[in-house]
DNA sequence: AGACAACCGGGACGGCCGTCCCGTATATTC
DNA sequence: GAATATACGGGACGGCCGTCCCGGTTGTCT
């Protein structure tokens, strides 16, 4: 289809990658493409050019971000054996998720909807984590552990929440709170 | 202190501070200024004179609604009689507060911290949302009606959680199924 | 090594936003 | 009803952001 890049082109490509993931993660989606480029070592015009606007940079990211997560998640799938397990596989990826969320502030921006949209990136369809996370739901609740009638929205929204907790700094204690008060909420 | 406003200006303040809390409400804080005045049918400078910046036009706005709902928490507080009553009347704030949030997208907006300090409006100190609600959480714990470790920010957090659900349209059943299981959870 | 294509840097552009300012209009006061 | 302070309208300004473009440079292939 495409040539490959030239090798110095590559390097640039990676190294405005990483250096936005940091950013967006530390300071979330309202840094300047112009900022990233200055970090980055680059001009503006590179960083525009493999990426053509904002929201390509961050889905690129997302899109490397989610292919571990749903990894994680279908490794917690594999593992679930006695219908015991079942909901903890769904509460450790949701964890996961709540952690995910609190060292990633451009991760929150997107979730919270601020001007960048979560689905579009999934209709990629390369890398699904909602639709990951809904199997871990749907057998968790077939397994007795979960109420029936909650949907992947629900937990969403829980998850929203969670994340949200974190930005008055990180307590453990609080999360871990929270998460039992989630856990609660969602038994059956 | 100072004179009284003129008569047009009255008017026009009252005008602006009408529209622009239907207009906050209906499309979040992201619309802009120069759109608040033309809705209302003034200049920009107009809007710009009562209100100095777009944080004092929405705080301005949020000042009038807060002092409802801290009527309305006092109200829920007095009302409270027998032990089981303490916990249904933090409940019930909080589900005012949901669907205070589902029909007013600037609130969100606030709440998500998106540009706006939810706190630098309470520290006028005339209408205390948070310290009221945090007075029924506290009647509620001492009646034993919700675990004792739960401080207002878990509520927060779980409100927060609530209000984004309602984003994916304004669906009763999903609302009510969300209140159950922040119950559930926050039971002692 | 030379030639060509690919890529880089960063300035420039257009758009949007919040805020300020000033000539004009209008309410208030005597 | 005239004088005066007060408020209005909306254009102008400065700042920020995302995107595009072009002259110069550097990798790549023969």
């Amino acid at each position: 289809m495409s040539k490959p890049l030239r090798a110095d082109a590559q390097r640039n490509r990676a190294r405005v990658l990483e250096v936005a993931a940091e950013t967006f993660a530390a300071e979330g989606l309202s840094v300047s493409v112009h900022e990233i480029a200055r970090r980055a070592g680059v001009g503006t015009g590179t960083v525009s050019r493999h990426f053509p606007t904002k929201e390509a940079l961050f889905e690129a990211i997302l899109l490397s971000r989610m292919e571990q997560l749903v990894q994680r998640a279908e490794a917690l799938a594999e593992g679930t054996g006695q219908d015991r397990a079942y909901d903890e596989a769904f509460f450790a990826f949701f964890a996961l998720m709540v952690e995910e969320g609190a060292g990633n502030r451009g991760l929150v921006d997107a979730l919270a909807g601020a001007g960048f949209d979560f689905r579009s990136v999934e209709a990629e369809r390369r890398y699904d984590v909602m639709g990951a996370w809904r199997e871990l739901l749907r057998r968790a609740q077939q397994a007795g552990g979960i109420r029936a009638d909650v949907d992947i929205a629900d937990v969403k929204a829980l998850l929203t929440g969670c994340i949200d907790r974190e930005r008055s700094g990180v307590d453990p204690v609080a999360r871990a709170r929270l998460l039992a008060i989630v856990r609660e909420g969602l038994r059956a």
